[in-house]
DNA sequence: CCTTGGCATATTGTATACAAAATGCAAGAG
DNA sequence: CTCTTGCATTTTGTATACAATATGCCAAGG
């Protein structure tokens, strides 16, 4: 995301345990809802105990798990209003980055932005989604960049991890996925013309169509993640 | 803020050794850019070394402390960039309350706001700076109370607590304090007309105001808190 | 005079032992 | 049969000992 410096990039223990868990956690091997045995961790990631209750905290602080004092943590379980109010947070979040990005893009950026539009159609003609996917992160990450405002990028990426962790690789279906796509170059030409108030509506309504096809799929399918909420 | 639930509140030990901390903080009894020494601290506040560390790890997701590894914590230090990009970021989020907050407002909810404007108006009259303060919070959550949105709330919250480690009792200039007023008249009206683009578009107004006053006073004086950032 | 290497000290990081609390089960009372 | 009550076990919370790393000082060399 940054890429300017790396200074050998050495990971203490505690952060490499909550990468190794908030794997885990995406991936679904540690199901939303389940109870996080200290003992038993510690033996898979070979850590001790305070280390990981330090990787413990700091997901408890990206809310992707709850601690309940003195009855350990547990993988947080998105209600359907968690999920509707991360996605309202989003979309403001999407929507000032842009009204940002409108204030300090050259048109060397939005050359590169072109590009990646012309790369994203190639990958929506071939249907090829992963790649889709990646290109659609890149365009978005490069607009948060735009935006030069180190709390919003901050508070964005941590949002975004809370609902990645759902693993909605939401039903994509092809009208849906057009209109994703036309959205798309909408914003890169609203960008183009400085027009910040467009570009912010445009993202807010690109963010509130993704959450409707997030939520109807906790609806339709019988979808694991769905759980009742963190409090049942 | 919530009221509803109160199950003794039993506090545990990092969460009370954070609170003290945040405390310490605020009042600025730890300086920010102060070297955080755990053995000292540990003493200071009567708890050893681990709940100690779980408080920093906590304090540290708020972006109150920055922990480098091997080399400690010390209080953040917020450069003139970072309240920018807060203040920005809590534009947004107030104007999402706002919009939010039109849609499920009820007319017993407008008679409560308008009689605490009527209340503000008072101490505004009054020259009482103190109560001003008290109600214009009371006004602004009630704001994000209706919004109904827990993960907004969360957000603003934080972002919210890390400015305030700044201590700015921003320097309100008697015409700054008129056009405060003013404004938080014409957000209740533009609530009570269920507008909520234009209720947004006063908060965002509202905040760059204050976000200005606050940039203004660490510019002029030459405030402790000014520290050239995170990274000098 | 400045730089560099190595040592002593201080400080942070990790593991583990002990304390406190919760959980589950079984026995007994209503 | 259900509900409580007490105990054994499990699990989490806290303190502390030990290990690893960083810091500061001093001396030797350029």
């Amino acid at each position: 995301m940054d890429g300017s410096t790396f200074p050998i990039a050495r990971l203490t223990l505690p952060e490499a345990a909550a990468e190794r868990l908030r794997a885990l956690i995406i991936e679904g091997e540690l199901a939303p809802g389940a109870k996080l045995n200290e003992r038993e961790l510690c033996e898979r990631l070979g850590v001790s105990r305070t280390p990981l209750r330090e990787a413990f905290r700091m997901l408890a602080a990206d809310g992707l798990l709850v601690q309940l004092p003195n009855r350990g943590a547990q993988v947080v379980a998105l209600s359907r209003e968690d999920v509707r109010g991360a996605f309202e947070v989003m979309g403001a979040l999407e929507g000032l980055a842009g009204e940002l990005a409108v204030a300090r893009v050259t048109d060397a950026d939005i050359a590169d932005l072109r590009a990646l539009q012309n790369q994203m159609e190639v990958t929506h003609a071939g249907h090829d989604l992963p790649a889709y996917y990646r290109i659609n992160r890149l365009i978005h990450d490069r607009l948060n960049a735009l935006a030069d405002n180190a709390v919003l990028k901050q508070t964005y990426r941590t949002l975004n991890a809370r609902l990645h962790a759902l693993r909605f690789r939401s039903n994509l279906n092809p009208a849906k996925w057009d209109q994703a796509v036309a959205e798309h170059r909408s914003m890169i030409e609203a960008l183009a013309a400085r027009d910040g108030a467009a570009l912010r509506d445009l993202l807010v309504g690109h963010l509130r169509a993704k959450q409707q096809a997030v939520l109807d799929s906790m609806d339709n399918r019988d979808d694991k993640n769905l759980q009742g909420g963190t409090r049942p």
